[in-house]
DNA sequence: ATGCATGAGCG
DNA sequence: GCTCATGCATA
């Protein structure tokens, strides 16, 4: 049992820079030193290693493992995870000799998180398992472009919540959502929140953003994904697949505990040469995105950017004139990428706002403009001030901008009520039939809800209003724009085509 | 980051 | 009673 525990099969194709490392620093002998070559077409690393697996001495200690069996063990493949400790007692031998076995040593991150980077790391190398001759990285986590924004959502969402660094992940999308996209509109792509209730299969558009893609067909997905399907849902163009092998910045800092590179991550060629911390890349990949047409998923321009904005030409990022959808995305990215870059965090944008303009904001009206959570009309109003903000900051960078806290006002207000997700459920649906009941539905409502009514009603507007904002362009769902019967009288967009 | 809430403005 | 802008509180 020890020596299943203290002996594992490795074969040079399985080791990670990681583990390797360790495998130096305990004297461990190293396989054949694999033979790394990287695909000019896609960036991709393969690494090219004998099979001969070797024994390596135990360097569980620290490491996670994660391994496949063959799938002759009824269940097929089946992954397992496992931190040493528990490993030892849990662990069972993989059902062939040849099974792979997949290391990696726990993750620390050194400095600000890259978000996804954790999610990533307990999820990608499944497929690096059983092909000894490439691995190439495929990573479900966060690297999706907002390209695959959708789908990036409803995976999020739906495929993740189990694991318990799901969170991270939702971070991770964010994040990668505001470092690249493909699409051009904002809202052309569902920036719907990480909730975890159903995702309604309808979209009730509106205003802005009508963008024919398809993008329903992911509201349906199997309940529970196996690791490896999640690759499917990434656009493959997002990022480049690389090999861990391939990551050089494995050495340990300060010799206490190795910094994880997350290759789907940093190595993903949004920044080609730089050699910052990770958490700053995304500082510099808008270069990427900045001028080319965002192309949508299937090649059609968005076409939808001048839905409900003046017929101006996108040429200037001008404060004054009305910004365009792209306009405003593209700001709001930079924006997002400045303050971190200079340190700020959403609140202190907020309070700033309130000291240098009169016009104090929370932590979350800066996430939403961040994210595009608001409408329209909203980004536009805010976009002056915050790129003041910004100037300001940029030139005042270096001193600490004064930000005087603003007292908040007291104001009792009702506690917020938590609804079950059940009875999330039941209203989810209903919103889906009926997305704006009447009084009396709503009564009865939240009678067989046992809520009340108020918080119906509230509910409804509040899903109207989200429904409005993250509605997906695309998402023009036919037929759902005028689900509320509200809609303005705007946006006679020219709808892609598909 | 987001769910539930508030309040202004409006019809 | 709705929309809309906004934020407290919390996951």
């Amino acid at each position: 049992m020890t020596d299943k525990v203290n002996q594992l099969d490795l074969t040079a194709a399985l080791l990670t820079p990681e583990l390797r490392l360790l495998m130096l620093h305990s004297g461990s002998p190293l396989p054949q030193e694999p033979q790394t070559r990287t695909s000019p077409a896609n960036k991709a690393v393969f690494v090219e290693t004998p099979i001969e697996p070797i024994r390596a001495p135990l360097l569980l200690a620290t490491m996670s493992i994660i391994f496949q069996r063959p799938m002759s063990d009824g269940g097929g493949a089946e992954s397992r995870c496992a931190s040493a400790s528990t490993w030892q007692s849990a662990w069972e031998p993989p059902m062939g000799r040849s099974g792979s076995v997949k290391c990696e040593v726990p993750l620390i991150r050194a400095t600000s998180p890259a978000p996804g980077v954790m999610a990533t790391a307990a999820s990608n190398h499944y497929s690096i398992l059983t092909s000894s001759a490439s691995i190439v990285h495929s990573e479900p986590g966060g690297m999706q472009q907002a390209t695959a924004y959708r789908d990036a959502q409803s995976l999020l969402q739906s495929d993740y919540p189990l694991q318990s660094n799901s969170h991270t992940l939702s971070h991770a999308h964010q994040w990668i959502t505001a470092l690249s996209h493909g699409e051009g509109t904002p809202w052309s792509s569902s920036p719907l929140g990480t909730e975890q209730d159903i995702k309604p299969a309808v979209q009730g558009t509106r205003e802005e953003m009508h963008n024919s893609n398809n993008n329903l067909q992911h509201q349906s997905r199997p309940p529970h994904l196996v690791h490896q399907a999640h690759g499917n849902h990434h656009d493959a163009r997002a990022w480049r697949t690389t090999t861990t092998a391939h990551i050089p910045s494995m050495a340990t800092t300060n010799g206490q505990s190795l910094i994880y590179s997350q290759p789907g991550f940093s190595v993903n060629g949004l920044i080609p040469g730089s050699g910052q911390g990770m958490h700053h890349h995304n500082l510099r990949d808008s270069h990427e995105d900045h001028h080319s047409p965002h192309l949508s998923e299937h090649g059609h321009p968005p076409s939808q950017h001048q839905h409900q904005h003046r017929p101006q030409s996108h040429h200037e990022h001008s404060d004054e004139d009305t910004p365009t959808s792209d306009d405003l995305e593209q700001f709001a990215k930079q924006f997002k990428q400045r303050r971190i870059k200079l340190g700020f965090t959403q609140a202190d944008v907020g309070l700033a706002l309130g000291t240098l303009y009169g016009n104090v904001f929370s932590q979350t009206t800066i996430c939403r403009f961040e994210a595009l959570q608001l409408s329209f009309k909203n980004m536009c109003k805010l976009k002056p001030l915050l790129n003041k903000w910004l100037e300001e900051a940029d030139s005042t960078s270096g001193s600490p901008t004064s930000l005087d806290k603003i007292a908040a006002q007291g104001r009792k207000r009702k506690k917020r009520t938590s609804i079950e997700v059940s009875v999330k459920g039941a209203l989810e649906s209903h919103f889906l039939k009926c997305p704006k009941p009447a009084a009396s539905e709503i009564i009865s409502l939240a009678d067989s809800l046992h809520l009340e009514k108020e918080v119906v009603r509230v509910w409804f507007c509040n899903r109207r209003q989200k429904e409005k904002r993250m509605t997906p362009p695309g998402g023009a769902l036919p037929g759902s724009e005028d689900l509320y019967g509200d809609t303005p009288p705007h946006h006679g967009v020219q709808t892609p085509v598909q």
